[in-house]
RNA sequence: GUCCCCUUCGUCUAGCGGCCUAGGACGCCGCCCUCUCACGGCGGAAACAGGGGUUCGAUUCCCCUAGGGGACGCCA
């Protein structure tokens, strides 16, 4: 039960048949903070066992989405549906041990067992009935599945890592299907014979599996092969406590990246979800690595909130590389405006950044609040920004630029002074000079502070604005 | 319905029998800062689901009830 570290190897193992959503995102981020933690591996295995819904496009969304995270697996892809050979001769192997066997229901035949199931006000578990028939009492024209022979009494029990000792009574777990009809194997077979095959030695994923491991573990004794530990984490809930849904969280992972939020916000946050290492909040990676345990994990689902999704971003915005984040918005502005930014622009883009971030949450906030350091002369104006623009604003601009005009050390420190001395030698407040000015600056009422703009501007940019507000 | 799991402020959580007049974070409210909006600073309202036990002592251990979630596919 015990593994030496370095030996520790899990994997992150979905299906391709949608999305990678959120709650996927979180099984990968803890099965990667767990190998990292212990120095072991991290694979990366698709399910695609099922044919008719795997899509090349999930397959892609989802080696994005980690990509995008940053949550970089060790070794190659495996994708399930290669080993299938393998998976079905193993199923013949159990078949021909006697610990599996065929069975000839008909779907049918199984509709018509969990209605009556249903009626009964039971639950529905095959009830075996081809388990020790005589193979001669098959009827013509049907293809048998292959089923695994389960105990059918007394109980199973799983020490899981996350969920403490579970229990249930074998009755409850019916022989499962290893083989179709078609003779392709099931997820059940597949994942049993890929964990061992790529030594996995603890599967972590959503609480969603927890039944299936107490039929996984019989395949893994069935097969006379060592069972991994199990770690079976909540599933993430939506704001109001229902699964979590198109309406709110249960997005592809794009979604999260397109609305502006950063892969180290994301990874903090769904950290600290359901998770917690005291009352630390902000973790960086190194942290999460050395701190990640299985036993800090919650029982309980947890639900996913977005403005404190938006709260972790803030902070890892406002410690973000400005470089890195004016690169980031550039396309946008570039969209908006039809046009490629120049050099000046892109250098005060970057200029900008430490005024802008404390003032965004998402990126897209950033490059909307960042739109005025590329907007082309003549600004437009917002209503709020034009009204304040009246006879008398432009005409204290007209005044202001020519003051202005006559500084050459144009930073913010020399910029201030100046300007609220020109503000008392008019006997204005200081408000009546930085509002209009904000509006000839930026087109807007809202900005960062008058002064940094202006020294973000340059003086040329700057100067050009406020004539164009101004009354001579 | 059956089985399994869960239950501390609105939300994420700290707490692993006495340190708890229950702490932090997000959100919310108020004040300060202030050229707008933010950031920031200070302060505030806000929770141990209910009932039984065990114990000198329960948020912490056990049982029951209620509520919530998950599973019940020839899907994964």
């Amino acid at each position: 039960m015990t593994h030496q570290d370095g030996s520790v190897v899990v994997r992150f193992a979905p299906s391709p048949t949608g999305f990678l959503h959120i709650g996927g995102v979180r099984t990968a981020l803890f099965n990667y903070l767990y190998a990292r933690h212990h120095g072991g591996k991290f694979r990366l295995r698709i399910e695609d066992t099922d044919r008719k819904r795997s899509t090349q496009a999930a397959i892609d969304a989802i080696l994005d989405g980690l990509n995008w995270l940053g949550l970089g697996w060790d070794g190659e892809v495996v994708y399930q549906f290669a080993g299938a050979q393998r998976h079905a001769d193993l199923a013949r192997q159990l078949l021909a041990a006697g610990l599996a066997y065929h069975c000839y229901c008909t779907p049918e035949e199984l509709a018509e067992m969990r209605a009556q199931a249903k009626a009964e006000g039971r639950s529905f578990r095959y009830d075996g009935r081809w388990r020790d028939r005589d193979p001669s009492e098959a009827p013509a024209g049907v293809d048998p599945v292959v089923r695994l022979k389960m105990p059918r009494d007394r109980e199973s029990v799983i020490d899981d890592a996350v969920q403490g000792r579970v229990t249930v009574a074998n009755e409850q777990l019916d022989d499962m299907i290893l083989l179709r009809a078609d003779g392709t194997p099931t997820y059940m077979l597949s994942v049993v014979i890929d964990d061992h095959d790529m030594g996995v030695t603890h599967v972590i994923r959503g609480d969603d599996h927890l039944i299936n491991a107490f039929r996984q573990k019989q395949l893994f004794e069935a097969l006379d092969w060592p069972v991994p530990v199990f770690a079976h984490i909540p599933l993430i809930h939506g704001p109001d406590g229902a699964k979590l849904s198109k309406r709110h969280g249960a997005l592809g992972v794009e979604a999260y990246r397109d609305e502006g939020y950063l892969p180290e916000a994301l990874r903090n946050y769904l950290l600290r979800l359901g998770w917690s290492h005291g009352d630390d909040e902000i973790i960086s990676d190194q942290q999460a690595i050395d701190w990640f345990e299985l036993s800090a994990i919650g029982r309980s689902p947890a639900r996913f909130d977005f403005d404190k999704l938006a709260s972790v971003n803030a902070h890892y915005l406002q410690q973000a590389d400005p470089a890195r984040l004016a690169d980031l918005i550039r396309p946008t502005l570039e969209e908006k405006t039809a046009r490629s930014l120049s050099g000046a622009e892109k250098d005060r883009l970057v200029a900008a950044m430490p005024f802008l971030t404390p003032r965004a949450k998402t990126l897209v906030q950033l490059a909307e609040n960042a739109a005025f350091v590329a907007a082309e002369r003549p600004l437009s104006m917002t209503e709020k920004a034009g009204s304040l623009l009246t006879a008398e604003a432009k005409a204290t601009l007209g005044q202001l630029h020519s003051t202005l005009k006559g500084i050459n050390d144009w930073q913010a420190t020399v910029l201030e002074p100046a300007i609220k001395l020109f503000a008392e030698e008019q006997g204005l407040k200081l408000g009546k000079v930085a509002q209009p000015l904000r509006a000839a600056l930026t087109g807007s009422t809202v900005s960062p502070g008058i002064f940094d703009v202006l020294a973000v501007l340059g003086k040329e940019e700057a100067l050009g604005r406020i004539e164009d507000q101004s009354n001579p």
